[in-house]
DNA sequence: AGCTCGCCGTGACACCTGTCATCGAGCCAC
DNA sequence: GTGGCTCGATGACAGGTGTCACGGCGAGCT
């Protein structure tokens, strides 16, 4: 009997996957939470062996709490199960200790499947999402440009930006360029919006 | 035996809650589709008396697609199951003759109550989304506005989305401004992000 | 017929943005 | 220490953006 435990914030979806995942007679849910930063409680009180995390979650994402498991719990494997399959989601969750790495695309039958695998120690990883992982290559932008992009995601003026992060505006306009080449964009929006995709916000 | 037809694009959210909805002795998943543009001939091929419809899918929306079964099979009631409470959406899902509004963060016990509901001709709509779809009101956009609004959702240049529908780049400033003006917002960015967290889009 | 309203266009103006050249401070390698 | 690197900052400039005033067209209503 695996015991698992399962992270995600829709609660529709976290009951419909535990009612899935009960249906195998070899498995068994034996902890749900809504938060990241609950998981690595409900684990210890639990003793879950596999631990399913959605990424998107209040609190903690899914790859920061696999990390904080494999430091907390190190026995506990983490496979983390997200809506979208960015490439840099992929490399930062096999460097944060997860085990395995699925979209939400992929047919229910192979959960279980992949749930054992992970049990067994090995890797689960989406092929496709592996191999563009490897050729995007890690992300290339530095510190301060993926903050200011993150703060620009939704198209804020650049002095809004600028007082936020306490910056001169010619200093963000600086970043925000060097970004912008990075990405291969022409606008800082469509500079954010390509580097969400690839996951190196 | 109520018979159900799961619409939904994530395909292991779809089998999850096939798995959640079987467990109920009265209830029974006859139909599994991953694109709007499928609901209605599955619904007719299967016979199914409840639909469960995500609103985000490819071919067709659930809105539409809630529509489009009114039209084509009467007899069968739609239930709205989405990730985003936007007031916008309930109105028109309302409007689209939808029995129902559920969002993916409500209990999974309560989905099962829901769809028994919406079988026996009730309507299950979210209250405090109802509240909201209320004070806000119908979208106050005009149609070009609505349209150039959703072009704009990326922070595409004035030029690029006059391109794209064949407008002058003044008229598309004009619309965007109205636009800005009626969201209260201050850029094109900000008024697209208002229009489409109120489901105007 | 007048009237309103949505839609399309032009021109002008103030302001915001992206790019570039340039500078200084800190840090690491040789 | 010198050279090379990144980060932060400034200033200047061309081009993009939001706003306003104005005009014209067609559909629908009184």
């Amino acid at each position: 009997m695996i015991r698992l435990l399962l992270a995600d914030d829709q609660a529709l979806v976290r009951g419909a996957l535990a009612a899935l995942l009960d249906l195998e007679s070899d498995l068994e849910v034996v902890a749900q939470v809504g938060r990241g930063d609950e998981v690595v409680e409900a684990a210890r009180a639990s003793g879950a062996e596999v631990c399913l995390l959605d990424i998107e979650m209040p609190g903690l994402n899914g790859i920061d709490a696999a990390a904080a498991l494999r430091r907390e719990l190190p026995g506990t494997r983490s496979l983390i199960v997200t809506t979208f399959g960015r490439p840099g989601y992929v490399r930062r969750a096999i460097e944060a200790g997860a085990s395995g790495f699925v979209v939400k695309d992929t047919p229910s039958r192979q959960l279980a499947d992949a749930v054992r695998r992970v049990h067994a120690g090995l890797r689960v990883i989406d092929p496709d999402l592996a191999a563009e992982s490897l050729i995007d290559g890690p992300s290339p932008l530095t510190g301060r440009e993926r903050e200011l992009l993150t703060y620009a995601l939704d198209g804020s003026p650049v002095a809004t930006i600028a007082a936020r992060v306490h910056l001169s505006e010619g200093t963000v306009r600086n970043h925000l360029s060097a970004a912008i080449g990075k990405t291969g964009a022409t606008t800082r929006s469509e500079a954010a919006r390509i580097a969400q995709d690839r996951g190196w916000l």
